[in-house]
DNA sequence: TAAAATTAAATTGTGTACAACTTAATTATA
DNA sequence: TATAATTAAGTTGTACACAATTTAATTTTA
């Protein structure tokens, strides 16, 4: 076996898939103004409000860098707004504004619509969500079972 | 189930999975001077020499505004050089030069190496690789057996 | 065969990613 | 408790990724 065929490869698929996905989110994503790493950081807000930027970073696995820029634009935007966190001022609090709650229900039907255009029925859906998952605990980027 | 948060979407393992790989190459990857999109153009090269830009792309998935400046920077290296095609002066016809040829010798335990340190052992390795590139069919992204 | 359509690269602009560094606030420790 | 160490954001620089546009070469077609 050529060991340094793309055909071999594992990493490449994975490479090729994430971009993939990505794309198709494109469009489900555009009428509410968000691009997909936008839309996980507001993913984590409707989950939790009022979160710092290092807690949301530690969820995506993104640091200030990627974040900084990401959530201005999202401020900007008008769906968030920030502060400081008054027992550790160093921490900023990121929080959703009214209209960035109300975004929510525009997202509601985004996962079904997504699986839709992968072209996946529930069950690969979740076969490939377990496997991924395991791999992802595996190589350490999940820790417990809430995340 | 909320479809709505983070530990119940399917493609946000995907993202975060395919960035880790991508880590966890860059040491891999460092005594060679190349970042896993120009590793993965070398690969291309290393299976079939001289390729022009456009099928380059279409392999990788990526168009010219990224595989402009990304050759641009192997040809500075010293590991490729272009030439125009003389059948169609449009195409640009990449190439490895000597150095980039030798490269490949240092590269090739590199999918070893990238194993060892994802943690897989060799079962793991094939399960995943299968699977991802069953949906990797499955969005369209391999058309045929050979790629 | 001249004009229109298509194609391959290159270019421009926006938005991630992340390493490395800076700054300011907090915590640890001598 | 003053100093050192640590921490959270922000900044800077490099490198993708891709949409949209431009330019030049080739192919179609009227």
């Amino acid at each position: 076996m050529e060991a340094l065929h793309l055909s071999n490869q594992l990493c490449f698929p994975f490479y090729a898939v994430s971009k993939e996905i990505t794309k198709r989110y494109r469009p489900l994503l555009e009428p509410l103004h968000l691009t997909y790493p936008q839309y996980l950081v507001m993913l984590v807000l409707w989950e939790t409000d009022q979160v710092s930027l290092k807690t949301i970073g530690k969820r995506l696995h993104l640091d200030s860098g990627t974040l900084t820029p990401l959530v201005n634009k999202l401020i900007s935007q008008g769906y968030l707004e920030k502060a400081r966190n008054p027992q550790d001022e160093r921490q900023l609090v990121v929080q959703l504004t009214g209209e960035g709650r109300a975004l929510q229900k525009q997202a509601e039907s985004i996962p079904e619509q997504l699986a839709e255009v992968l072209g996946l029925n529930e069950n690969e859906y979740f076969a490939y969500q377990r496997m991924l998952t395991d791999l992802s605990i595996k190589l350490g980027l999940t820790d417990d079972a809430t995340c």
